[in-house]
DNA sequence: TTGTAGGCGTTATCAA
DNA sequence: TTGATAACGCCTACAA
């Protein structure tokens, strides 16, 4: 068979080049070849060049699976979230994703929209490609997850939260704290009939300790708060219908995240309360619109690029295990609040 | 060895519980096993419980890398986008994804930060794995990527344009049209003096189809229309930035996406130009706040989820080849323009 | 219906 | 430095 046959068959998927054509090629054998892929100084001067222009010649494509099965593991994290489509998560995958191919590891993503059967599903699939770790949302897990990545021997990464107990390593910052960080911001601007707008608390178990906390501290001041919880995603459209959910001596509301602060401040414009005076107005994430809007938004920043930085550096130097890692989160004030 | 000590030894990472050992455990051979695993009623009900009752006790997760080798074809799909905080591709792989893992298939993303090298990169990378199918954005790509997918038997997907010579298959919709549409509402509404607001061009090539498609339209009807860009990637800033570039006498513009519409919305009130009578404005994408902002912003909607599942079909349904598949897109007027 | 044998394309271990 | 050889864990004939 010429070259071009093969070539031929190779494009109608009947055949593949392989290792074992390049070495034949280069008059060598597959284990050069091999090394010459993982080490390339540690192959002579004089049959490098032979096999590079062999791999060349030929379009070899390396095989990881069979390199993952060799080797007993492969070069992919799989990277679980409850959606892609929350900034947040959208943000720490893409942050993650960079950090981790410079290393030459590839990202799995899968999304659970806030299921936690969905969630065992997905790490059970990851579990089958062998990954290099695993990394999660939460600390939210069913038992049947939990089981699972106890048994494994492969390195887990929950983000986003800090849990009493976790499964192996730990990246985030305390919800709760970030709740009554907000609660004494309003309390310190003399705020005292305030609320909570709270999207799909059930599910976003992260938004439902930032109204925990921030309920509880505003009750332990002594003001009045009340907890609006709507079932909808997190969207303009919730934040305006909770709006209309608050009573009308309402001073102040905490969101859920900026998405539904911004749809309040639409909302409010509609009706022409002022912001801050009639009512004032604070979200969470610090997203792109939150320094531009009108008016700016009061918001807590949380650094997905240093959750996604650390958890990076959980799984590529594997000797710290077992560990929790606290990221920072910061109260930005602006006008709306 | 007791099974208490494998289990350590598997903890460990020294050792993996294998199909081998389910069979072991249940008296009946690997392959039995591998057919119980893949098609259930095919065994005998005298085997079956006892099949299942091992990989539960034993906690056995079927390894892909193995069977993916044996199999030769691995059930992953590798998708790369330009970016993942974009909403528009966050959308599509969130959808993508939810329609793949229906059909046993995962996805592994990929993000080109809108460079073209680094497409290839990732693109070389996905061959490694020998994936059911490649989904790429856009029609521009390296020689060498299109080389490299030329030459193999992997199904490529190409999405949200449409090439004049797709690599294979292609799914999305003209964005010329889509720029020209815009102009034509313009014009029917009087706008005589417009301007587009782009946001990096340079490498956002659907974005400068939809500018060039509105430029033409335009001054094909005698209108003065002006062409502004940023480098920078689309967001409030930006759009509020490219405001400032315009002159005092332009009644309309026509943004790059609804990001950046938002930012000239946001920046309009600022300077209280009132929208539309002073400025008309106009987005693309009707991203979940365009419907609720004040005022609702008039936009294109480019339907993400009928991308979504068209290229799910074109991947599981392989019969149809190097088809391109037009999706819709429709202008949704409202207050703003 | 169940079991046996061979092979998928690499990597790792040794010996040369 | 290089090459032969044995895994890696599973799937797919084929045989029983």
């Amino acid at each position: 068979m010429t070259e071009v046959e093969k070539a031929q068959r190779v494009r109608r998927g009947m055949e593949r080049v392989t290792m074992m054509d390049v070495a034949r090629h280069s008059g060598v054998s597959a284990s050069s070849v091999s090394l010459f892929l993982r080490k390339p100084e540690a192959v002579s001067a004089k049959i490098a060049p032979r096999i590079a222009a062999a791999i060349e010649k030929l379009g070899y494509v390396p095989n990881y699976v069979a390199g993952g099965l060799a080797a007993a593991g492969s070069r992919v994290v799989s990277v679980i979230v409850p959606s892609l489509r929350n900034a947040f998560f959208s943000e720490t995958v893409s942050a993650l994703e960079k950090n981790l191919s410079r290393n030459g590891l590839q990202t799995l993503v899968g999304h659970t929209e806030y299921s936690l059967e969905q969630e065992e599903r997905l790490v059970r699939a990851a579990l089958s490609w062998a990954p290099a770790a695993i990394v999660l949302t939460g600390n939210d897990h069913t038992d049947g997850t939990r089981n699972l990545l106890l048994k494994t021997a492969t390195p887990v990464v929950e983000m986003w939260e800090l849990p009493d107990a976790p499964i192996d390593c730990a990246v985030g910052f305390p919800h709760e704290e970030v709740g009554r960080a907000m609660a004494r911001h309003f309390i310190a601007r003399g705020y005292e009939n305030v609320a909570f707008l709270g999207a799909r608390l059930d599910e976003d178990t992260r938004a439902a300790s930032r109204a925990r906390g921030f309920m509880e501290e505003m009750r332990e001041a002594g003001c009045k708060a009340q907890l609006i919880s709507d079932p909808a995603p997190a969207s303009t459209a919730t934040g305006a219908r909770m709006l209309d959910a608050i009573g009308n001596d309402v001073r102040a509301v905490a969101c859920s995240n900026d998405i539904v602060a911004l749809g309040v401040l639409f909302e409010a414009q509609k009706r022409d309360l002022t912001i801050p005076d009639r009512l004032a107005v604070a979200g969470f994430g610090d997203l792109d619109f939150a320094a531009n809007c009108v008016p700016p938004l009061t918001t807590i920043r949380p650094q997905a690029e240093q959750i996604a930085e650390t958890v990076a550096n959980c799984i590529l130097n594997r000797e710290s295990e077992q560990r929790s890692y606290r990221t920072d989160f910061a109260l930005i004030p602006r006008r709306s609040a």
